[in-house]
DNA sequence: GTTATATTTCGCCATATAACGAATTATTGG
DNA sequence: CCAATAATTCGTTATATGGCGAAATATAAC
């Protein structure tokens, strides 16, 4: 039962809410997350690290750089169609609409020149 | 999205799923919720006042007694296949299982008992 | 090997949440 | 009306959570 509180808990906060939104596109790296969320890099950090806790996304290192990316295996067969739904029930809100924008900017920009930007 | 998010606040909580599961039965009685959950009167009823604010439950009121339900409409067309998702993630876990045998002798008792008991 | 860069971990603070008991409200029964 | 009962609201407390900056870690670049 802990397990599928995990996912709840962690679908329970706009911010990983409007990552996991994000990352439907493929997979970020950390700084184009930052750069979106307009948080602290340790903030940022912190929740995905609750939603990679939550398996509802997996991580992959290249370099210097984390991608972070929708977990293609979830905990239970049923937590793909609750996200599903959640994505279902956000698109089109006003700040997922806001950040589907900001996040085609922050991918034009370039990641050398978003990672000197939020550091 | 605020009030999408507070559905997915209000069951980002054991006790306030274990609420939710019990009512697929059908209404109960605050006391019978007491019961079940054996928590504080005042506790029990500050959840289930965050479940009616989510629009998850509603109430009705006969004479003494408060009963709640599942709610019939919800906010949003997926919010019933969230809790439909839900239930079926939860159906079966050890605290749920335990939950339904104690309901059932929770409501052979007889609500006058029950209300004698917990308050 | 040292320095720079990207990310995470840690420690701290402020706020949110869940629990309780006491006081309050609403309704029934004497 | 007055007492009893069911439920809620209020005030308090302990813990959880989200935020930050500083320190630690890991990798790339020099």
């Amino acid at each position: 039962m802990q397990d599928q509180l995990d996912v709840l808990k962690a679908l329970a906060d706009e911010t990983r809410l409007r990552a996991l939104c994000a990352l439907r596109g493929g997979e970020l790296c950390v700084c184009q997350l930052i750069a979106l969320l307009e948080l602290a890099p340790s903030t940022v950090s912190k929740h995905l690290s609750i939603l990679r806790a939550a398996r509802l996304v997996e991580s992959r290192k290249d370099g210097r750089w984390m991608y972070y990316r929708l977990s293609r295996e979830f905990r239970t067969p049923s937590t793909r169609k609750l996200l599903a739904l959640m994505f279902e029930d956000f698109e089109g809100t006003a700040r997922i609409v806001e950040d589907q924008k900001h996040l085609k900017a922050i991918c034009n920009e370039g990641m050398e020149s978003v990672c000197r930007r939020v550091f």
